[in-house]
DNA sequence: CAAGTTAGCAAGTAGCTACTTGCTTACAAG
DNA sequence: CTTGTAAGCAAGTAGCTACTTGCTAACTTG
């Protein structure tokens, strides 16, 4: 086993023990042996515990890939909805390492600003995107993009995080929340609806 | 000192120190601290520290209030204006609680569940003051309401979580914030819109 | 073949964890 | 005044925590 393998391995049981207990859950003797190393061997690797969880979530930023929207917005309703299944997946994938960064936000502030970097560059794409469909005159002209772009993440977000510890809360299933999101959400922009009655 | 007194405070300081810092990190070392009585106090009243966590996190959903929307709807845009203002407050001030419970759904799914209940009620007032106000004609006759109650309680929760690990995401206040959420969403549902271009 | 690197292993550090035991003190009710 | 109850305190249990030390075995590279 080469040495950058072995990195790799506690990376990777890093981040899966983090996900599944935080960092005082996470222990140095379990992620050595979910990587199938000895606990001597992770110390030679990462000097303390903290450097090592910092380095993982590292890892898992850098490597984190999303959907893009278009540049150049030319049928909202069309690319959003693609955008929002795409990214409720990707919130639905990672929902247990991002619930457990939130709840250590108390403790460990940094380490959850760490984690969650990814979806403010995500927020920022939407809301641009968001704003030159409305310079385009695809949307209404008065709505506030930021706050457009918070309701919508915030709605997959908590669709996301809240399915399963309440799933009272979310009778349908995932694609068909998506839908009827997707539909409320391209009504209160002013977006081309299927069937128009309006505008 | 009362006996009722001791386990008050011992209730007390147990929801303080879980929402700092997890089951995990509230020992009972800290806990009786915190209370102000000696640690074996604490298991004099609790058999174990699991009991204790729980009857803390009883004992908050049982003393929780919230402002309960009116059973007829008779102005849907004052009346969610009002409670939305109200339910973003009250997760805004359980931040650290919700968050921490989340955070641990991984490892105790009934202690999450405990502590999520609350919402679930709320929601679903939420979902049947929308679905009389649509059957009294006055939103939109074509929306779903436990859809739209999941993106309106969405939109506050992820605002009231996301404020302070990404400030960046929030550059508004919490009140134009919530404003700016209501216009959106009342729109969305098809609310008299305070300057109504369309219907 | 020699030298350096990397890992494993056994053992040990000091400190924290939930929880227990035995004894003492304070107070309130009969 | 006596009795029961609730609390404090000191000490101890067994086990886990991050992290260290010293030594050995395997492999790679010059």
């Amino acid at each position: 086993m080469v040495a950058s393998d072995v990195r790799e391995a506690l990376l990777k049981a890093t981040l899966k023990l983090f996900a599944e207990m935080g960092s005082r859950g996470a222990t140095t003797r379990r992620i050595a042996q979910e990587a199938g190393v000895n606990e001597v061997t992770l110390f030679r690797h990462f000097p303390t515990k903290e450097t090592l969880i910092h380095a993982a979530l590292d890892a898992f930023v850098e490597q984190t890939k999303y959907k893009r929207l278009p540049e150049v917005p030319t049928d909202p309703t069309t690319e959003l909805t693609e955008w929002a299944r795409d990214h409720h997946t990707h919130l639905h994938k990672l929902r247990s390492l991002i619930r457990t960064s939130m709840g250590e936000f108390e403790e460990h502030p940094e380490q959850c600003k760490q984690a969650m970097c990814v979806s403010i560059t995500i927020n920022n794409e939407l809301t641009g995107y968001l704003a030159d469909a409305r310079a385009r005159g695809l949307l209404a002209a008065d709505f506030e993009p930021r706050a457009a772009a918070a309701m919508l993440m915030g709605t997959l977000f908590a669709d996301a995080m809240g399915r399963d510890p309440m799933p009272e809360r979310y009778p349908y299933s995932m694609k068909d929340g998506i839908e009827l999101y997707l539909g409320l959400f391209l009504r209160a922009i002013g977006a081309r609806p299927v069937n128009s009655q309006c505008a």
